[in-house]
Formats: C-alpha cells, sequence, structure tokens
DNA sequence: GCCGTTTTCGGCCCGACTGTTTTCAGTCG
C-alpha cells in the first residue's frame, strides 16, 4: 500500500504550499491527500488497472496531481515535491504535529531560527531563544508543553477502547442541571475504527457554567484553552477531549456542523451556499433570516434531503443519495439476534458454552454459534474431529436444558476451522458437514504473495461445508497489516458461492474494514456481525461491528443474522 | 488545482479562541 506515501506527500505538499502563501491550491492538495488517505484499495492498483484515467476518477483528484502520483508510482519521487522541500528543507510532519504550530508558524520559525525539526524547535524553546527570535513567551512555553505531549502521545484509539470512558464522561455532562441535552460529535459520533480526540457536545441555556463544571471532572488532566462556550482539555487517560456548549435552539445546526467530517461540512455549505443561503453552526440562514435549526432533519430537509446518519456523514455520496432519497436503510443497532462468532473454554475461551449462552441471552440475543478453533492453532488447544464431535454432544445438552426451562434460546453447533496455506482444511469435510455453520479463518503464513493468499482463500470457499469466512483480512489495527489479498476476487467467489463474509466487532480487528463492507454490499455478498468473544464482557462488542456495517451502507437485510437462526440457516450453503 | 442542481470559468465553509505584530493573523476543528 503506497497510499500513506502519496497521501504524505500530498499533505505536506499543501503545507509548503500554503506557506508561500499560493492561493486555494493548497485546499485542493490536502482534500486530495485525505481521499487517497481513506481509499481502501491500494493506489497503484487502480492505477495498474486504469491509468491516469482512473487516478483522476478519485475524488479531488485531477490532471496535475493525478501526474503526480503517476510520476511517484513510476519513480518513487515528486520532483515538485522535492523542490518544494529544497526551498523549504524542514520536517514538516514532525512540526505540524505539535499542537498550535501551522505553516505559517514553521515558516517563522525556520527563517528567523533555522529550525527545521521537532527536536531543534525543543532545544530553542528550552533555551528561551524563541523569545528572542521574536516569538512571545506564551508561545514558547505553549510549544514545550505540545512537544512534552507529544512524547506520550499514543496517536489514536481504537474505537471500542474508548468508548466506554466517552459514555461515562457524556453521561456526567448529560446529569448536569444545567444541560438539556448532550451528545457525542465527530468521529466518535461518525463510529470511525480509530478515534483521535472525544468530542462533546452539549446544549444549555447556561453555557458558562458547564465548560466551568465540566473543567473540574475527574477525568480532566489540563486544560489547553477554555472560553464561554467551548474548551479543549487533556484528559487523565491522555487522549485531548473538545466540549462545545451552546444554546438549545441551535441542536441540529451544531450536531450536524460537529458530526460531519470536514469535507462532509464543506459540501453543505456549498450547497447552501448555492441557494444563497448560509450554514454555520447556529443554522441554515437567508440573511439574517432563520431557515432551520432545531433539529438535524429540519435542517437537512430545508437543505432539500432526507436526515444522514452519522456514520456516513464524510462526502462518500451520502449527499448525492440524500439528494435524491435514496439513502440506503442502514441496519440498526438492535437489529442483530445472534453471534455467529464465539469460543469458550474448550479451547482459547475464558468460560463455558453454558456461561456464553446465558449471557448471551441476557443481552437480547435468540441464539449463538459456537466456534472454537481446530487442532492446527496448537497453542489454543484447538479441537480434532473426536473433540468437535463430543463438543456437539454437549452443546445438545445445554439446548435441551434451555428447552426444559420453556426458553428458546439456541446454542447452534460451529467452528472456526483453519486454513491452511494450500487452501484445505484442517477438519474433515465429514465432520464439518454435522455443523450447524462453520467458520473458516486464516491463521498463519500471513506473508504469502497477494496471489497465493487470495488463491488460498478461495479454495476454501469453494468447499460446501463453509459457511463464513472470519476476519476477512487478517489486520489487527495498529498493529498488523492487513495480509494481501484480491478482495473484488474474494467477494466475486463469496457471491459465486454464497460464502458470508464476516464483519468481526473485536475492537482491533473490525474486519472486514468499512470501505470492503460498502463494496460487498455493492456487490450483494451476504455478511454477518460478530464478537469473536472469548470472554462474556466481550459479547458486548457488537455494536462496534454494526457501526461499522453501517459506516459500510450495509442494511438490515444483508447481514444474515439479523434473522432468526431457522431463517439464517436457510441462507447459507 | 479541482469542480459543476446557476458554472468548463470563476469560484473555493465558517467561527471560537489565543497571543500579541494591540486590531487581527494563525490555528483548530
Amino acid at each position: 500500500m503506497i497510499n500513506k506515501e502519496i497521501a504524505k506527500i500530498l499533505y505536506e505538499m499543501s503545507i509548503l504550499l500554503e506557506m508561500k502563501e499560493v492561493g486555494f491550491k493548497p485546499r485542493a492538495y490536502e482534500k486530495a491527500a485525505d481521499s487517497i488517505e481513506s481509499l481502501a484499495e491500494d493506489i497503484g492498483n487502480i492505477y495498474k488497472h486504469g491509468g491516469l484515467k482512473a487516478l483522476e476518477d478519485i475524488p479531488g483528484v485531477g490532471p496535475s496531481i493525478g501526474e503526480k502520483i503517476e510520476e511517484y508510482i513510476k519513480t518513487k519521487q515528486v520532483k515538485e515535491y522535492k523542490k518544494l522541500k529544497k526551498e523549504i528543507p524542514v520536517d514538516i510532519e514532525g512540526l505540524v504535529s505539535v499542537e498550535g504550530i501551522g505553516p505559517k508558524t514553521i515558516l517563522r520559525l525556520y527563517k528567523k531560527l533555522g529550525i527545521k525539526t521537532r527536536d531543534q524547535l525543543e532545544k530553542a524553546a528550552a533555551a528561551g531563544k524563541l523569545v528572542k527570535g521574536g516569538f512571545g513567551k506564551k508561545t514558547q512555553d505553549n510549544i514545550l508543553k505540545g512537544i512534552s505531549f507529544l512524547k506520550k502521545e499514543h496517536g489514536r484509539y481504537l474505537l471500542g477502547e474508548i468508548m466506554p470512558i466517552a459514555e461515562t464522561i457524556l453521561e456526567k455532562i448529560r446529569a448536569l442541571p444545567e444541560v438539556q441535552s448532550a451528545e457525542f460529535g465527530g468521529s466518535l459520533r461518525r463510529m470511525k475504527e480509530t478515534v483521535g480526540d472525544l468530542d462533546f457536545i452539549a446544549f444549555s441555556d447556561k453555557p458558562a457554567e458547564v465548560v466551568e463544571k465540566f473543567l473540574k471532572f475527574s477525568e480532566v488532566k489540563s486544560i489547553y484553552s477554555k472560553g464561554r462556550h467551548k474548551a479543549l482539555v487533556r484528559l487523565s487517560i491522555d487522549i485531548d477531549a473538545d466540549i462545545w456548549v451552546l444554546d438549545p435552539k441551535s441542536t441540529g445546526a451544531a450536531l450536524i456542523g460537529w458530526t460531519g467530517d470536514k469535507q462532509h461540512n464543506i459540501a453543505l455549505r456549498t450547497l447552501a451556499e448555492k441557494k444563497g443561503w448560509m450554514l454555520n453552526d447556529y443554522g441554515l440562514w437567508r440573511g439574517k433570516t432563520l431557515l432551520a435549526s432545531k433539529t438535524e432533519e429540519e435542517v437537512y430537509k430545508k437543505l432539500g434531503m432526507d436526515w444522514i446518519p452519522p456514520e456516513l456523514r464524510e462526502n462518500k455520496g451520502e449527499i448525492e443519495a440524500a439528494l435524491e432519497g435514496k439513502l440506503p436503510q442502514l441496519i440498526g443497532y438492535d437489529d442483530i439476534k445472534g453471534d455467529l462468532q464465539v469460543q469458550t473454554d474448550w479451547t482459547d475461551g475464558r468460560n463455558s458454552i453454558e456461561e456464553m449462552a446465558k449471557a448471551a441471552k441476557e443481552l437480547g440475543h435468540e441464539y449463538i454459534l459456537i466456534t472454537d478453533h481446530t487442532k492446527s492453532l496448537a497453542m489454543t488447544g484447538g479441537s480434532d474431529e473426536k473433540r468437535l464431535v463430543e463438543q456437539m454432544a454437549e452443546i445438545d445438552k445445554i439446548n435441551l436444558k434451555f428447552k426444559n426451562q420453556n426458553s428458546k434460546f439456541k446454542v447452534l453447533k460451529g467452528a472456526e476451522v483453519n486454513i491452511m496455506p494450500d487452501g484445505t482444511l484442517d477438519i474433515d469435510d465429514e465432520t464439518l458437514a454435522k455443523l450447524d455453520i462453520v467458520g473458516a479463518a486464516v491463521h498463519s503464513k500471513f506473508n504469502m504473495s497477494e496471489k497465493d493468499m487470495t488463491a488460498r482463500i478461495k479454495r476454501a470457499m469453494e468447499n460446501p461445508n463453509v459457511d463464513i469466512i472470519f476476519h476477512p483480512t487478517g489486520r489487527l489495527i495498529q498493529k498488523r497489516e492487513a495480509y494481501k489479498v484480491d478482495m473484488d476476487d474474494l467477494l466475486k467467489t463469496a457471491k459465486r458461492t454464497k460464502t458470508v463474509m464476516e464483519i468481526d466487532a473485536f475492537p482491533d480487528r473490525l474486519d472486514l474494514k468499512d470501505e470492503y463492507i460498502r463494496k460487498a454490499v455493492e456487490m450483494g455478498v451476504k455478511l454477518s456481525i460478530d464478537t469473536d468473544a472469548h470472554v462474556l464482557v466481550h459479547l458486548q462488542y457488537l455494536k462496534y461491528g454494526i457501526g461499522q456495517a453501517r459506516r459500510g451502507w450495509a442494511e438490515k437485510k444483508d447481514i444474515i443474522n439479523t434473522r432468526s437462526w431457522q431463517e439464517m440457516l436457510k441462507l447459507l450453503k
């Protein structure tokens, strides 16, 4: 994947151009960088298959940036970037990551003090050289503070890791007597797989008091800035959080402004402007006349479109769809009826089958599928054929217990069968045929070529016993890259063989990821959403998988486990 | 440099907060 490398170059070019006060180009480069960074497909592949023309189909990429991408693919460099960099040879990424430092400050630091790197900046600031160089004392202190925070910085956090803390804080805000309502904003509300900071938005007639009380929360470690309506703080778990408090009358407009990503908001505001109106965080306006502001629905409707679910607000076609009334009916957070990937103490899970089943029932599920590992995954004590048969008998007993208690809860028999490097499975077909549902997954030899890995998984899909491919790309967010596969080819094969692709809801997997989910949905491939639970509490991860499914435009009908188990089984091979 | 529900040329989102060049530019989201 060279997407990141290219995005970085384009992003740095946008900053270099901004330093030179070039008009409008910086935004164009930034937009292209953003767009490329969020592509699921390798941009090298896009170029290989469709050439320059395909590159120009990427939003924000036109002839000029297209050529630069082509140049990078062919020569591993971009001449114009090199030229700009020669003029201002500074470590942009390192400097711009310091809170409060932008293009203009970088330029001043370089011209006045010759500072090129974050290290040099830290040394200069610590020695008081910034003040001597014409900067203010406070600026110098803030830079030092910013750098010391960066050293402890974790970067982005996993959605599932941060959500419980965010929910606690949101509840505390909602409980304040001055607060009428409060919501998440930003990537948190969009359920993005990782979040960089936490955004809270509250509505109150007494904003300054709410801000003051928020600043006193035990979770707040230090304060970067505070005003009458806004504050930016560092939490004790070393993540930044924003709060914004305003008049309840602006609820809809403010939530829209604080939920959509930058590109979604720009698109909406541009659309308003085309109608001769103006959209800001307080409302939709014609001159000084307020047209809409109270609810999100009202504002979107006035703009001529349907309400857009938060998860879609990233300007990836949702605005066009909303204008045409063609948004998908997204799967809801309560639509899943059973969990299809659950490990137990028969292998590497912590709890028994019965404990897992009871916990799932408590959560309102109608069924679970038990999917312990199989024998070639030795470190988990994976089951062989004999042990699988024993486990099936155990499940029969548990189901009988439920029946005797007048419960309709059902434990289904399954396994997470290992796909060997050649694409065969480590359990014989005769045993697999006895299971209700078979999940298959890759757990070894991740570094095969794209061609071999694709062939390996396709061969597993061709097996008439294999119903679901678990965590289809094997990635661990921020830990391990996905193994290389031709996703188009896999999805085509899944469609033809009626194999289901899993959306694994475990916080560091979320695999398939959102872009691939959208592709699968477009191709009519069926999906399942499972937690991959190894302990009782993991069963609650389902919502993160549903969030990704929604980000991938999936509807209830696309997800097999939104059905009763009887209906679901009919859909399978 | 990109883009099109007024446009293939002429536009390009909007506002809060901070520090300080002290009347506003820079940064952030």
